[in-house]
DNA sequence: AAAACTGTCAACCGCCTTGCA
DNA sequence: CTGCAAGGCGGTTGACAGTTT
């Protein structure tokens, strides 16, 4: 037994959205707002759509302060570096989290510009650490697109973007929020700049994650907590988990893990 | 000029989460 | 606590436009 769809499907328009739909959508929404219902709301502005298809067609196109158009090199350096910073296989992954630093876009746009351009970009190699194929329209110092290798000094595995944090904290990140799971989507944590050999052993997602739910970190000491890593160059790992770099004592103080085998210098 | 191929992005699907009774 | 309805989200699809052959 299948769950029951929330709408009747046979008596809802599908497909693109006239000009027309568009006008009554936006008209509805512009007297009355959502009304907190945007199942019913189809009904009331007089549309034969779902009401997910309404909710979707405003989030995505029709408010006001999307911005359309072609994504800027610095809007791309920062949903890769957040992509990187956040970690698409973390459980707490959202689009959302990184369209939200990024005015005027949406989850869907972010994620059809990652998976059309960013990650092909990625794959080709053409984003490498290697300094020489560096897209040379980027700041210098966010030429931080690469490869890197987690615990297979072999393997051809793209690595993600990492951005370097000079470049990052050019950006202003006071706006960021939490999320729901009062995870931190930190910006620039991260720093290669020293590196010079593919054979990287670097912190793990896990790690920042301890960091981030650590009482160490905390919004309020966040200037304070990244002040002091950033000149520990923590590095952030999609690949496999390694010996971290940093480690927390029972008190959640963070400090240089005497075991991992290739501190940044 | 036309067919085939490729890229883009709006829209949909269905699962998960949240809020409420 | 439980069940339901609605919201939210990532993954995916498909139509269309642009490019290549």
């Amino acid at each position: 037994m299948g769950r029951a769809p929330c709408c009747d499907k046979a008596n809802v328009k599908r497909g693109p959205w006239s000009p027309d739909e568009d006008d009554a959508l936006r008209n509805y929404l512009q007297k009355h707002g959502t009304g907190g219902n945007w199942i019913a709301l189809p009904r009331k502005a007089g549309l034969k759509r779902c009401g997910k298809s309404c909710r979707l067609r405003w989030l995505n196109y029709l408010r006001p302060d999307i911005k359309h158009g072609g994504f800027t090199d610095e809007e791309d350096n920062i949903i890769c570096s957040l992509y990187n910073s956040i970690g698409s296989r973390q459980v707490n992954f959202k689009w959302s989290v990184i369209a939200a630093q990024l005015p005027g876009r949406t989850d869907n746009d972010v994620k059809n510009h990652w998976n059309t351009k960013l990650k092909k970009r990625l794959l080709s190699g053409k984003t490498r650490l290697d300094q020489n194929s560096i897209d040379s329209s980027v700041p210098v110092e966010a030429e931080t697109l690469g490869y890197l290798n987690g615990n297979d000094t072999t393997s051809t595995t793209p690595f993600s973007y990492m951005a370097d944090m000079k470049h990052q904290q050019n950006h202003d990140y006071s706006g960021l929020v939490l999320d729901q799971t009062d995870q931190f989507p930190l910006p620039g944590l991260m720093d290669y700049s020293t590196t010079t050999s593919n054979n990287y052993s670097v912190s793990s997602s896990q790690d920042v994650s301890s960091f981030f739910s650590s009482s160490f970190f905390s919004l309020e000491d966040f200037s304070t907590a990244w002040s002091g890593a950033e000149d520990q160059r923590i590095f952030l790992d999609q690949l496999d988990f390694q010996a971290p770099h940093y480690l927390f004592t029972d008190s959640n103080q963070m400090y240089m893990n005497p075991n991992s085998n290739s501190h940044p210098k």
